[in-house]
This record gives C-alpha cells, sequence and structure tokens, in this order.
RNA sequence: GUCUCCGUAGCUCAGUUGGCAGAGCAAAUGACUCUUAAUCAUUGGGCCGAGAGUUCGAAUCUCUCCGGGGACACCA
C-alpha cells in the first residue's frame, strides 16, 4: 500500500465518518433506476410533463455549493446532467445533517450516488434534476483528475499517454471522447459480422492454442501445455485452420480473432490485435474485391452516416467504387517507369533509386514489393485496391490465371497503410508443398518470420479443397480510420504497456 | 534495437546564468437558496521519476537506470 496523500486520508476521514452515522458507503440492494441522462436531455424539452419522477444514478463530476442549495453534475452511461440539491427539500424536518454533513462534506467528486427527483429548466435553459431524495451508492476514495470545459475549450485535459493507457477506467470516465471511440469500433465490429451473417456466412471459433502456427509471416509467441508437455503457440493467424473448415465442406466461414505477434511496437502494431478473417468456397479475389468494397461502405455508413470520413488532415471517402491499380500499374502510376518486364538486376537500379536499401538476400518480389512500398504505399489516402503481388511474398496465394510469376492477390491501402489483405487460395496441394519448402529454405537461412510445414494442413488439401477466395481485414487498423484516431492504442481499451 | 523529446502537488503546467519549490484546477475551513471553468476569503498539500557525479550550493549541468511519446528499423 502506498502513502496516502492529503485528499486520500480525506476521503477515507469522510467513509469512517459515513459510517458512524449509520450509512453504509457500499449499500447491497439494486438501486431502482428509471431513466438516464440522455433520455431526460432527449425527452424533456418536447414535453415538459415527462420525468416528475425520475431515479437516475451515476458519477458526481463537478459540484458549486451555495449555501443551502447546490449544483452538480451527475454523470452515467449515457452522458451527464445537472442535479439541483436543496438543503430544505432533501432534510425537510430539524436534522439538516443529510445535506449540511453529508452531502456537502462527506461527498466528494467520483462518488456514485442515487438521486430521486422531478426535471426542470433552470433559468439559465438548463435541464436539471431537482432532487429529493439522494443516497450514497460507492464512495470514491481516489481524487478524479478534473477536466473543465468551457466554449468547447478544455481545461487541464487528463492526457498523459501512460497513465490514460495504464487507468483506463479513469480516461473513460474523465474523456467523453474516448467512451465514443469505443462505442464506435463495437459499432463496426457489428455491422461487419451483421454484413456477413446476412451474406450466409457461418461466424466459427479456431485454436488460439496451436502446435504449429502459420498462415502469416511473423515470430510467434511460444508457451508451454504441463499435461501434454508440449509446446503451444499463440495463434499468428487462423487462415490454416479457416481453411481446413472449407475443405470440411462448409461453404463461406469467418472468425473475428485476436492474433498474437512478437513483433515491435509502434502506432500501428499492437502484440496482440484483432483480425477478421474469412473464406468463401467457389470464388476468386476478384470476387472478393467487390464484397470488401461493399461491406467497408456499409461499415462507414453504419459507424458515420455517411461514406465520408475525415481522417486527420483528409476526408476519406469509403463510396464504391473504389480505384484498383495491379501492383506494376500502381509503381509507374507513382514513378513513371514500368518494370513489368525487368530482370532482377535492372529491378535493384531502380529500387536503389527510390529509395530503397537494398541487399544481396532480396529477390525480385521483394525488390518490387519494396519499391512499391517505397513509392506507392505512402501516396494513397483515398481507399484503393493494389492487385497481383509478386509470387514470392504470397505462400499461400493461388499463380495468376495469366501473368507468370505474380499471384492472384490483393490488398487495400487507405490512409497509406494495409487494411486488408485476400486472395485467390492455394488450393493446388503439390504447389502448396514446394512453397512452404521454399519457406523452410528461407527459415534456414535465418529468416525468423518465414512459414513452418503444416503436413496436417497439406493433407487436407490433398483431400481437396474447392476454389476458394480468402480476405483478412485487420480490425483495429480500420478502427482508427472510422475513429481518426492516430495510434493503435486508442482503440484498444488495454494496449500492452511495459510492467512498472 | 537506434535516434529524439518528455517525467515538478491528485490533474494540467511554469520554474530565468545553478541560489528559499510556484500557478490554475482539485482539497480543507468559512460566506453565499438558479449556478455551470460558479464566485469571494483563508489554509494545507512536494523523495522535482530513481541512483550516482560535478559544485560552497542541483528541479536546473554530466552519467547510468526506470517509464512514456514521436521518428526510424522490424512487421511480405
Amino acid at each position: 500500500m502506498p502513502t496516502l496523500n492529503e485528499q486520500e486520508v480525506i476521503r477515507r476521514k469522510s467513509l469512517d465518518t459515513l459510517l458512524e452515522m449509520g450509512i453504509n458507503p457500499y449499500p447491497s440492494p439494486m438501486y431502482p433506476v428509471n431513466c438516464n441522462s440522455a433520455e431526460i436531455k432527449e425527452k424533456f424539452p418536447n414535453d415538459n410533463s415527462l420525468f416528475q419522477d425520475v431515479c437516475i444514478a451515476g458519477r458526481i463530476m463537478s459540484r458549486r455549493i451555495m449555501g443551502a442549495a447546490s449544483f452538480a453534475e451527475l454523470q452515467d452511461a449515457t452522458g451527464r446532467i445537472q442535479l439541483y440539491i436543496k438543503r430544505d427539500e432533501i432534510a425537510p424536518g430539524e436534522d439538516k445533517s443529510l445535506y449540511n454533513t453529508v452531502f456537502k462534506k462527506l461527498t466528494d467528486i467520483g462518488d456514485i450516488i442515487g438521486v430521486k427527483g422531478y426535471v426542470f429548466t433552470t433559468q439559465m435553459g438548463e435541464i436539471t434534476i431537482h432532487v429529493k431524495e439522494f443516497v450514497m451508492l460507492s464512495k470514491s476514495l481516489t481524487p478524479l483528475p478534473i477536466v473543465k470545459e468551457k466554449d468547447d475549450k478544455v481545461f487541464d485535459a487528463f492526457s498523459n499517454p501512460d497513465q490514460r493507457y495504464r487507468q483506463r477506467y479513469i480516461d473513460l470516465i474523465v474523456n467523453p471522447d474516448v467512451r465514443e471511440t469505443f462505442v464506435k469500433r463495437t459499432k463496426l465490429v457489428n455491422s461487419m459480422r451483421n454484413f456477413l451473417n446476412e451474406h450466409g456466412y457461418l461466424e466459427v471459433e479456431t485454436p488460439i492454442l496451436q502446435p504449429l502456427y502459420g498462415g502469416a509471416a511473423a515470430r510467434p509467441f511460444k508457451t508451454h501445455h504441463n499435461t501434454l508437455d508440449q509446446t503451444l503457440y499463440l495463434r499468428i493467424a487462423d487462415e490454416l485452420y479457416l481453411k481446413r473448415l472449407i475443405v470440411g465442406g462448409f461453404d463461406g466461414v469467418y472468425e473475428f480473432s485476436k492474433d498474437f505477434r512478437n513483433e515491435g511496437m509502434d502506432r500501428f502494431h499492437n502484440p496482440e490485435f484483432t483480425q477478421m478473417e474469412l473464406y468463401v468456397a467457389y470464388k476468386d479475389y476478384e470476387w472478393m474485391m467487390n464484397l470488401v468494397e461493399e461491406m467497408v461502405e456499409r461499415i462507414a455508413l453504419d459507424v458515420h452516416g455517411s461514406t465520408e470520413v475525415k481522417v486527420g488532415e483528409n476526408i476519406i471517402s469509403f463510396k464504391r467504387p473504389w480505384k484498383r491499380y495491379t501492383m506494376y500499374e500502381a509503381i509507374e502510376h507513382f514513378t513513371g517507369i514500368d518494370i513489368s518486364q525487368m530482370d532482377e538486376h535492372q529491378l535493384v537500379e531502380v529500387a536503389k533509386s527510390v529509395g530503397v536499401e537494398v541487399d544481396a538476400s532480396m529477390g525480385k518480389g521483394k525488390l518490387i514489393d519494396e519499391i512499391f512500398g517505397e513509392t506507392g504505399e505512402k501516396k494513397l489516402i483515398q481507399p484503393t485496391f493494389i492487385t497481383d503481388y509478386p509470387i514470392e511474398m504470397s505462400p499461400l496465394a493461388k499463380k495468376h490465371r495469366s501473368k507468370p510469376g505474380l499471384v492472384e492477390r490483393f490488398e487495400a491501402v487507405c490512409n497509406c497503410k494495409e487494411i486488408c489483405n485476400a486472395f485467390s487460395e492455394l488450393n493446388d496441394p503439390i504447389d502448396q508443398r514446394e512453397r512452404f519448402e521454399a519457406q523452410l529454405e528461407l527459415g534456414k537461412r535465418g529468416d525468423e518470420e518465414s512459414m513452418v510445414l503444416d503436413e496436417d494442413f497439406l493433407n487436407a488439401l490433398e483431400v481437396g479443397m474447392p476454389p476458394t477466395s480468402g480476405l483478412g481485414i485487420g480490425i483495429d487498423r480500420l478502427s482508427m480510420l472510422m475513429t481518426d484516431s492516430p495510434s493503435i492504442q486508442d482503440v484498444i481499451f488495454f494496449p500492452q504497456m511495459r510492467q512498472l
């Protein structure tokens, strides 16, 4: 227990005084709340006869005491509403201690109270609850940061990121925008889930603890199961399990999955993050592009009521159709250089000229990918599909139907960041085995993110997987866009922090 | 991992060439029966992130460490 500061000592004394007065600061019985602050503010102006017998509960966020009458602000899950508390109303008899002592002395900002009364409008025009009864529901022992606001100017904002993320409960209490961001995130997920369900796809769950990790190129977290005495990995993707379900006969499955990657952390990466992966049988990547456009446009409408969303300095339009470039076209569009016929030597020269640090291990595919990363991706603000990636970078994607050396893959890029990744899934088991073996070679050369060979997954492909289109879409990244959040920490309630 | 900026009261922040530790809000005491960043008066509140060094003297300068932000690297 750390030593208490002055204010914490005073609050504990208030707690003791309440107990001495026979008042339980943490009562058990349910409190008969019958409305909330947003409902009152919405409906009362239209009909002043409503809310003449309200019972409402919440946290005290400010107090303005004027002798025998006081105003306070009560915050519940829907917002804030002003309270008017008059001494002779809440303590009509001789004993005024409920007002003079319990309310004025022993009640603090941060306490959770319940009030009963009626709603009226003050002379200043503020919708207010005239309190006739009030009761302590939970005494707060720690002073809250006091954030004040006037004319849209915020004073003393609780803004230290370290404290905000480590004590998100305080952040949520005092910063209403934070609550709003997370409500939007949930709306986004609901919208996506509804969309997928309406299309008849089945939401499923697959293992998080996996004996082999796969489906992406990343370093995993490693753990151990005691009874089995076996190493297990936290999943880096659920791709290989969902494809097994397609083999098993489902024709559309999806999962919202927490994935875990043991890699660097920054504004765009948290070690655990959420993806939605979707696999649909008998479709290809062209079909999937249309679905992504439709789904994301719908999400923007559900979250914002508009296809236009302000992100940083830009207005981003999610309205269909989005621009589509092949990777070669995108590079040519942004640099004027046509690399489609170039050999490795020529690509090295182009890469150097656009500022890519080239090293000997880079193959053609890696060079092309780096050139695009350096020239195209940084310029794509509006949602744009980039299609037809080099085969070396895409060991789970099907070879392109007509373009040698490429695969049928696309990413959607928006605000200079990848928001989804999809392909016509490789279902040729012979080809897939060769690709895995190429990955093993990379691993032997020291690539810590190369894929491991999953014999059971290959067996599933040998049993036979229908032609299938697959999609992975980053929920955190999409949430950042839809909520105009500059950091992934703003869309994850409890982002990973170094232990103190 | 590298570079860079930051860490002072419960919160937000000042702090001069190195010279007694400051403000606003919050808190305490008092006044005030329609206030709203309420107001007025009075008061208390600090391991200046931690440790070492330089110095007569360190919040301030130097080094190490801890925590955080940003950028880069990594993350197909």
